[in-house]
DNA sequence: ATGAAAGCGCTAACAA
DNA sequence: TTGTTAGCGCTTTCAT
């Protein structure tokens, strides 16, 4: 089946059929209702295929992440998709974890061979090969969450959320607050652990803390739980603790549970991200919005392929969600 | 760049190139060699419409799935996309969560626009139209986790794992034992809670345990909780509580801690998954590998694309992974 | 092993 | 508003 067939059928030239289905060029209403028609009967669709190479448009974009299984990134994922689906648009996934090869492989050949018109990367640091490899393209290129350089980026004020979490902390009353920070490894791959510390310290230096606890993890439950598990079982124990991410505060909550501290009487406990489950825990913490995040991303990529200005950085909202694991400090306690 | 491009470079005609890239067809070595080394050098890669256009093949797989944000399904996903990346294929994602006009629209316009060579779908209930939409588009099909009528699908053998779990549950010595399933909702799109009740009841039926405390809940944490809470605070509590996912068991044991209850001595609790927190939590469970489901459901795919017979229902390995959340009932203490 | 040439199914410039 | 027609860049048959 294809668009002759279709053209046959209502009389007229495919050239018009063509119109009519994609609502480039003027038809007549009427012309217009009739092929719709005609093809809705016949179940036909026009081949994405044919489309593109007479055309050079794929309605498809490419997000490229490093990987499926964490809670950020399958929410930026699944609002990107969502809004590429409501504009008509494919989304065609280039998952990067694994080894160094298939990520080679994504941007030396997947990605170049012309399947998408733009690429959303998602908190990807590049190298300067791959970059050129997707400026090579010439195709609107979206970064978000990480920054990529020459490309319009959506990210977080990282060091003024960490800032806004800490004031929470200080305006309780908490003078002795540790942080769970990100280690080495989830540094390099997302680049805010440094920034989250910065804020961090830069609102205790405001009240004149300065040096304060920091322990690392890697951003997961078990990681917080263990760097808790040392933060908590010092003799000086501190009345606060920040973590750089939910996931981290989650396994904080369970390491004072499991040495017999209650949340938020004998330590209180925040984080950042608003995670699914920080509700459920009651959890105090900064709100991104992640879902939001790839629709913007999307927002950005669709006014670049139609030739719209694209602002270059932008700056994601966040907000403060104040929940039940922090409360003053219980001076008299101690 | 096109392929007359790096013919003319080399000296040969484009079929000659076509040849050398895609394999297919004869080509001395040293030709292919001297086509290969043009193509790098310029950074030349097939373009994907024109090569669709002419043979028909996308190299390109599509994946239907109702979330994203899931543990089980970003496991199928991230399983299934490596797999498919090393094949060379790309994959286009189709994801129908939202309101019921987009997941029309996935079937009706998405999918049919003949992007993709083969279909892959994960844990859909599909309804008759759905599936003749499918069916129409005369590609390879496969299923994983739920049934399709006439395509390979791929799933656990649900009542044998509850039986399973439930029966490790008894040989510790367990005779009063719940269960968390699966409420209406859930049953619908997974159609596995109705079977997982059927093998823990099963599994009791052969001690001589008739109609067992049930209780449903949503697959989620907070749902297990609370449906253990209602099950761990009646007067005769049961010794164990068989929950029929991970997540659900996760929310098991916080509401055991939260009444005073310690797990595994006041009660055991099991689950099935093999979620990536259960190792963290200690949680007995059913191991069941979505990932190698993922995986092999791209096996499937690519040996029906390569025109060999595909068995119709294959059963999935699953195993009892025992941890610290299960052990024999304390009959002591009661 | 290689080349010539006919499509694959659509879009878009141009003409009417 | 509609039709004619020349590609888009590759694959594949058929020769050689």
């Amino acid at each position: 089946m294809n668009i002759a067939e279709i053209a046959h059928a209502v009389g007229v030239s495919s050239a018009t059929v063509s119109r009519a289905l994609s609502g480039r060029g003027s038809v007549s209403p009427k012309t217009r209702e009739r092929v719709l028609a005609a093809a809705r009967e016949r179940g036909y669709v026009v081949s994405q295929a044919a489309s593109t190479l007479a055309s050079g448009r794929n309605r498809n974009v490419g997000i490229v992440l490093p990987f499926l299984d964490r809670w950020f990134f399958s929410q930026v994922l699944a609002g990107a998709q969502q809004s590429l689906m409501r504009a008509g648009y494919d989304v065609t996934l280039y998952n990067l974890e694994g080894d160094g090869s298939e990520r080679r492989e994504v941007f030396e050949t997947f990605i170049p061979r012309q399947r998408v018109d733009a690429v959303i990367a998602v908190s990807l640091e590049l190298d300067d090969t791959e970059l050129q490899q997707l400026k090579a393209l010439d195709k609107p290129l979206v970064g978000v969450g990480g920054p990529i350089v020459g490309a319009p980026t959506l990210a977080l004020d990282d060091v003024g959320a960490a800032r806004l979490v800490t004031g929470h902390l200080i305006a309780l009353g908490h003078t002795s607050i540790a942080h769970i920070g990100g280690d080495e490894a989830s540094d390099v791959d997302f680049h805010l652990p440094t920034k989250r510390r910065q804020g961090f310290e830069d609102a205790l230096e405001e009240i004149g803390v300065h040096a304060p606890l920091v322990v690392d993890a890697d951003f997961t439950v078990p990681g917080g739980y263990r760097a808790a598990k040392q933060i908590l079982g010092t003799p000086d124990r501190p009345t606060a603790i920040f973590a750089a991410s939910d996931e981290m505060a989650f396994g904080a909550m369970l390491a004072a549970r499991d040495l017999g501290l209650e949340v938020p009487r004998d330590v209180s406990i925040a984080g950042i991200d608003d995670h699914d489950m920080s509700d459920f825990y009651g959890l105090t913490t900064i709100a991104q919005f992640p879902r939001s995040q790839g629709a913007l991303a999307v927002d950005l990529v669709l006014a670049d392929l139609e030739g719209s200005a694209v602002p270059t950085d932008t700056d994601l909202p966040f907000e403060l969600v104040v929940r039940s694991s922090t409360t003053r400090p219980d001076t008299a306690a101690r």
